[in-house]
DNA sequence: TCTGGGGTCCTAGGACCC
DNA sequence: TCTGGGGTCCTAGGACCC
């Protein structure tokens, strides 16, 4: 199969509306205005020489690049370029499409000739959107996933498990897909700090550190193996959230409840529109500086709005008084339909 | 340097049941 | 006066992805 990345794709489509600014460093984040609490959601190839990535909060990457042109996000801008990349891909013959993110899919395709197939598509794509996209080709989903990123930019590359460990054997763990910073470390204790070492560890021997499911999972990990079935099961979601990060940290009582009471109404709004019911519920509260604290309960089911805002107050009630509040997020689950269980990263079940 | 906003899934521990 | 074993459900927290 293969799997499909736009490159730059954010700063990509922001250059393709403001031609003038090729070439330049772009970086999109926020609301545009870098002495705002944001971080970056994408630079250009221009600026990212300068060390600026995905994630950096905004103030910091404004001042690595001096003459940026910094940009706000806008995500009906990006959705729409997203749903065109999309149907090219949909409308590649024999294609099996199943959508990451906005600027991500697996393609699965029966081909005696994948590169060729991949640049036909990358063209295909470049042809309908104006936008370049690398193309991983691999045996399994992980091993397409990883293969782009040599790919790139522009380009395409093949990992199979005939040249996996040859091409990742000695690399670091963090580079794998599901692998961070946390479950690096915790290998590297264990003596595991290659994917190498990762693919030759006994998959019951991490049970131990990792439990049951995701010990075995980072050995499989390591070797590259997995799901090698494309799902183009459409999407549903399993719940909503809203978060906001304040500019000022909130000190009041009332300007607590203020903010549950919007984010509640705002993810019923979600809830709504899709019509479905809410079971339960999740507020996420990030304290000053940065220490995070959940409150979550379940309901009785209910598409009430009215029901569930007095279930997030009840939640709030527990909000520590007096200290202050940076950053509140909600999150409203909801019922799911059985078998429709598809997602971004491979610790999903089934894979 | 000081950390967005939208998601999904896993694990540990306690409560509760038979 | 020491206190089973197995199961499920719930909550809190953590990790990862784009």
């Amino acid at each position: 199969m293969l799997h499909v990345d736009l490159d730059q794709f954010i700063a990509a489509v922001e250059v393709l509306r403001r031609p003038e600014l090729a070439g330049r460093p772009v970086i999109v984040g926020g609301r545009g205005d870098p002495t705002e609490r944001a971080v970056v959601s994408t630079a250009s190839y221009e600026a990212r020489a300068y060390g600026v990535g995905s994630g950096m909060p905004l103030r910091i990457a404004a001042r690595k690049v001096p003459d940026a042109v910094i940009l706000p996000v806008d995500h009906d801008a990006y959705l729409q370029a997203s749903g065109e990349v999309m149907e090219v891909l949909r409308s590649r013959p024999g294609a099996t499409v199943q959508v990451l993110g906005w600027d991500e899919a697996f393609v699965g395709v029966e081909t005696p000739d994948p590169e060729a197939y991949a640049r036909q598509l990358q063209h295909a794509v470049l042809e309908a959107t104006r936008l370049w996209c690398s193309v991983g080709i691999g045996d399994t989903l992980v091993r397409a996933k990883v293969a782009t990123t040599f790919g790139k930019p522009a380009g395409v590359f093949r990992l199979t498990r005939d040249n996996w460990l040859d091409v990742m054997g000695s690399r670091p763990t963090i580079e794998l897909w599901g692998v961070g910073t946390k479950v690096s470390r915790r290998l590297a204790t264990l003596g595991i700090g290659t994917v190498a070492e990762l693919a030759a560890a006994d998959p019951a021997g991490l049970i131990p550190e990792f439990g049951p499911k995701m010990g075995p999972w980072y050995a499989q990990l390591g070797r590259g193996d997995g799901a090698r079935e494309v799902d183009d099961t459409p999407w549903v979601a399993r719940g909503h959230s809203r978060e906001t990060t304040f500019q000022r940290d909130l000190t009041e009582p009332e300007q607590v409840d203020a903010a549950v009471r919007e984010l509640a109404a705002a993810v019923m709004e979600d809830v709504a529109a899709e019509d479905r019911p809410v079971v339960g519920l999740t507020l996420k509260v990030r304290y000053a500086p940065f220490t995070t604290k959940t409150f979550a309960r379940k309901i009785p089911q209910t598409a009430d709005p009215g029901e569930v805002l007095s279930s997030a107050l009840d939640l709030r009630a527990r909000i520590e008084p007096g200290r202050p509040v940076r950053l509140l997020g909600l999150r409203a689950e909801m019922t799911m339909p059985e078998g429709s269980r598809q997602g971004h990263t491979p610790t999903r079940s089934g894979w």
